[in-house]
DNA sequence: CAATTTTAAATTGCGCACAATTAAATTGTG
DNA sequence: CACAATTTAATTGTGCGCAATTTAAAATTG
């Protein structure tokens, strides 16, 4: 009986492979943008909402966490936090009293040279080609994809 | 200039790319379990801590760090909650007070046949073959070997 | 063997994530 | 127009992650 051994087990450690690969990737990858963030006053989900309003400004609350799959929940204190920081700014859409929108300061705005630097950087760390990451991204996209339907 | 319009933009776009697949997956994929998890108990990181001692039981704190990526400041707090939950029990080395040592209970030995359903829960909803999975996951935990180098 | 250094876990404080609920404004419908 | 349903943020409460510090035990070193 030697390749009989522990299904239930092996079967747990191939589900270990996937999930735990995301979510420890996830986690490595978040500490390595962190010195490159600190250093522009950023935590991490606040660079993923300043690079939704670098590309595009001027969104409400709702927007933003459609681009981001983050909820009012998690926004809402992240953005006060932000704003706080003086890198946007909030304020009630006089059209429709219940939306929120979100602009950037001049800090904010100016802050996204600062942050051009960060991209290459990262590629660089990696030690992957451009060609590599672009094809694991899109493999993870494409699994979210899936996730998603 | 019809192709040649904000470089930093599409660099900080491109960079969205992979840390933001990365980060969204992973929440997504975390969400997925949570059905399953709910109804035996666990959150996602405690299911984590299960299948490293349903694989090999008795370890010390520091050594389900190790397998897991994380530190004393999220085990401690997370392993207690588990032991208040009766799926394990802590207690300092004999030998070596500085260490505390994991032991599954009875009930968090049993939960493994329970949990044994989930991988393939996984797969089903996903709808993707076993061999795409492989793969994702093999390139996933290749980069993340380049981002520990 | 005493003093220093190292190791292991716990603690503290902050910022997410997110489910569930609440509050307020708007829309839809009879 | 009234009123129910929907939409949008905010709030509440729980559980991570993690940097930094603390505490205690063990190992090392002079």
């Amino acid at each position: 009986m030697p390749n009989i051994k522990k299904p239930a087990d092996l079967s747990l450690l191939l589900d270990n492979q996937l999930c735990f690969a995301l979510y420890s990737t996830s986690l490595i990858m978040t500490k390595m943008y962190k010195p490159m963030l600190d250093a522009i006053g950023l935590t991490y989900p606040q660079y993923l909402v300043m690079l939704v309003l670098w590309h595009e400004d001027g969104l409400i609350v709702s927007e933003i966490g459609e681009r981001l799959l983050l909820d009012s929940g998690t926004l809402t204190p992240l953005l006060k936090r932000m704003a706080a920081n003086g890198l946007l700014a909030r304020q009630r859409d006089k059209q429709d009293e219940r939306r929120v929108r979100i602009e950037l300061t001049a800090t904010g705005a100016q802050l996204k040279a600062r942050a051009a630097a960060i991209p290459l950087c990262i590629r660089d760390v990696t030690g992957c080609s451009l060609a590599e990451l672009r094809s694991l991204s899109q493999h993870i996209r494409k699994f979210r994809e899936y996730l998603m339907r």
